[in-house]
DNA sequence: CCGAGTGATGTCAGTAACTGTCATCAAACG
DNA sequence: CGTTTGATGACAGTTACTGACATCACTCGG
């Protein structure tokens, strides 16, 4: 049988479920490695070989995020604007989020209630910027409109995932993400 | 005599003059608490006291910013558009830094060559457009405006403080926020 | 002039995040 | 069947940060 060798199977994502449940349970900063690594039968030193550090086990999704993000920019038609294929590219985190709806509504409650998790979801984004911004520019577009383009996109998307978490309205995320996309458009002409 | 009582004088402002020498010397991760009390004649637990960890110490001077783009968003002409209020404000903000110039680009080497530094500015940085929006409101203006406004505002500071800091034209910091925002302006057009 | 604060600092012990190093041992490989 | 490999454990060490209490020049009411 598969998984049934030395070790139980998938250390990293045992390691991943437990940090949240106590991150959930207890808090961020109440919570030490000691004990999430317990909670998943493993040791503190194990869980630093899989996690750089305590914050990075709620960030390890962001890379599956990238690359979403890229491919979608990289797809998209080749009439579409800048901000067309950011748009399509969101609409693609969306789905990826909306698969795991619960999860991402915990683990932003988590993050919500520590500086130090907003910093690394700030330093996360940023990259995630990064990512468009280059994937942008490899469909041709210059520098300035591509970080423009980018950031404008990160900062509507952050804003639609606000309103999804918050719960006021029953929507989809990607419903969201097209109304903040439509508010911005509006508001841009008179920027 | 001033500043001869029972300790040396401007204890906080030693250990910020210490701490930015050693992190330039040695760099930020190779440099100890312990190491800027000693070359600031005091303790480590009295650094503690005056900052709130290790990277504050190079973050101290961001309450002066906030004032300083609070008070011109304030006394901006009633006629000014959000975005002519936000670009007073960083005229000011940039008139600020460069009246320490050499220390501001030393500070950002520092920052530059460390993650952990990178993501304080990012919050740093996020609290200041919260500043700006803050501001915004206060002059009626609507939350979805004031918020898109004061977040470009900050990116066009970030790109133009970017470029003064490389150093590749030799400008004012005021003249690139000039610029930049006249690119920004430029390229809105056909976002 | 004196005695009770006051405030900035020192001292010291403790917690916990992270790192380096070496040992272990099942599984994969030849 | 011997060797190598890779994930893990064990353990010691550094350092960021915190809490509790001590110190003592200065201050201010009496």
């Amino acid at each position: 049988m598969p998984g049934m060798g030395r070790w139980q199977p998938d250390a990293r994502g045992r390691l991943a479920r437990a940090a949240l449940e106590l991150y959930v349970e207890r808090g961020f900063d109440r919570t030490s490695v000691a004990e999430i690594a317990e909670r998943a039968g493993l040791t503190e030193r194990t869980f630093f070989r899989h996690y750089a550090d305590k914050r990075e086990v709620l960030f390890a999704g962001s890379s599956a995020l990238q690359e979403v993000l890229a491919r979608a920019v990289a797809e998209a038609p080749e009439s579409a604007t800048p901000l067309d294929a950011v748009a399509v590219a969101l609409e693609g985190a969306a789905a990826v989020l909306e698969e795991r709806q619960e999860h991402a509504r915990q683990r932003q409650a988590v993050i919500d209630a520590n500086a130090e998790l907003q910093e690394r979801e700030l330093i996360k984004l940023a990259s995630l910027s990064g990512t468009l911004a280059e994937a942008l520019r490899e469909r041709g577009v210059d520098e300035a409109s591509a970080g423009l383009a980018a950031e404008v996109g990160i900062a509507v998307f952050k804003f639609a995932f606000r309103r999804w978490v918050d719960r006021t309205e029953e929507k989809e995320l990607s419903r969201f993400v097209r109304e903040s996309l439509a508010g911005l458009r509006a508001v841009a002409a008179d920027v």
